[in-house]
DNA sequence: GCCCGTAGTGATACTTAGTATCACTTAAGG
DNA sequence: CCTTAAGTGATACTAAGTATCACTACGGGC
C-alpha cells in the first residue's frame, strides 16, 4: 500500500483518497522504477483487486497533477511514470541499467537555465530533461554484465 | 523543394534522393518551425502530388536518423518535426509563441553535464532537454540586437 | 453514524500516433 | 540500359491515451 506521506500529499492537493489510487502509488513504491501505464495496470491487476484502464490513466494523470507522480520519456518514446518524494516541478537521472531516477535539484539546473537565458536573449519558462546513463552502483557492476 | 545542402546529406546518409524525401524536407524548410506529422502529412498533401502518410513517417525516421530533422515533444506530448542545419545531436530553445527552435551549442551543455556527472557520481550517455520559453522577437524586445 | 453532493470509477467506444505487411515502383551504380 | 536493393502506398494493425455515461463511494456537514 501507499506509504501515509503519499496519502497526506493525495489530501494535500484536494483530492480524495481512493483503492485505485493507493493501489497505483503502492505498486510504483513498491516497484522503485519507473513503469509504464501498461506495466502499471498489469501489475495493479495481479496485485488483488483491479484497477480500470481508464482509471490507472486517470490516476497517473491525478498523481502527476498532485506533484506525486512525474513521467519520463524514455528513449524510443516509450513514457514511465515515477513516484516523486519531492514535490514540485524537477527533473531525473535515470540508469539505464537498474531504472532509477535520482532527483536533481533546482539549485543544479537554475544557473544552466540562466546562462542559456543570457547567451540566447530567450526566456525560458518551462524545461525538460531526459538524462540516461549508469549509475553509481550500476557502473560497479559493469565489469560483470551480460555483453 | 528542399535545398540541395539537404539532399547532400541525404546521400551523405547513405540514403537514396525520392521526391517525398524532397517534399517533405521542402515543407519543413518552407515552415521554419516545428511541424507535426499530421501536419506535415496535410501539407504535402497540399502542395502538388501527395505522399502516404507511412511514408511521412518512415521520411521523418530516415531524415531523422542521418541527423537532418529532429523531434521535440511540445507541452501536452505533442511530438514536432523540425529541419536541423546542424548536424549531430543537439538540442533547442523552442519559442511557444512563434515556435522557432534556437540550437543549441553542445558547449553549451557539455559544462552542466559533467558538473552533474560529478554531483551525482552518475555517467551520462544521453541527454534530451526540451526548454520552452519565448525567444527574443516575441517578448517584444524590438531594441534587442544580436551582440 | 447518516446524508448527500460531487469526485471518482469502470466498461466501452473512440481517437490518434506510429508500425507491419506486401505487392509494386524507382533510384542509382555498373 | 539492367539490375537490385531501397523506397513507396494501401491497408490493416497496435498501443497510448481520451470521451462518455451510468453507477459508486469519499468525506464534509450535521
Ligand atoms: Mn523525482
Ligand atoms: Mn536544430
Ligand atoms: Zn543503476
Ligand atoms: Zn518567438
Amino acid at each position: 500500500m501507499a506509504s501515509d506521506t503519499v496519502r497526506d500529499r493525495i489530501l494535500a492537493a484536494g483530492q480524495r483518497i481512493t483503492p485505485q489510487r493507493d493501489l497505483v502509488a503502492g505498486v510504483l513504491e513498491q516497484a522503485g522504477r519507473p513503469l509504464s501505464a501498461a506495466e502499471l495496470y498489469e501489475a495493479v491487476g495481479r496485485s488483488g483487486r483491479g484497477v480500470g484502464r481508464a482509471t490507472v490513466f486517470r490516476t497517473l494523470q491525478s498523481l502527476e497533477d498532485a506533484g506525486i507522480v512525474q513521467h519520463v520519456v524514455l528513449p524510443g518514446n516509450q513514457a514511465a511514470y515515477l513516484l516523486c518524494q519531492v514535490a514540485g516541478h524537477h527533473h531525473h537521472l535515470v540508469c539505464r541499467q537498474c531504472g532509477a531516477a535520482d532527483d536533481l535539484a533546482e539549485d543544479e539546473v537554475a544557473p544552466f537555465l540562466a546562462a542559456l537565458e543570457g547567451g540566447h536573449r530567450f526566456q525560458v519558462d518551462h524545461a525538460n530533461f531526459a538524462v540516461y546513463g549508469t549509475c553509481a552502483r550500476c557502473t560497479g557492476d559493469r565489469a560483470s554484465t551480460t555483453s
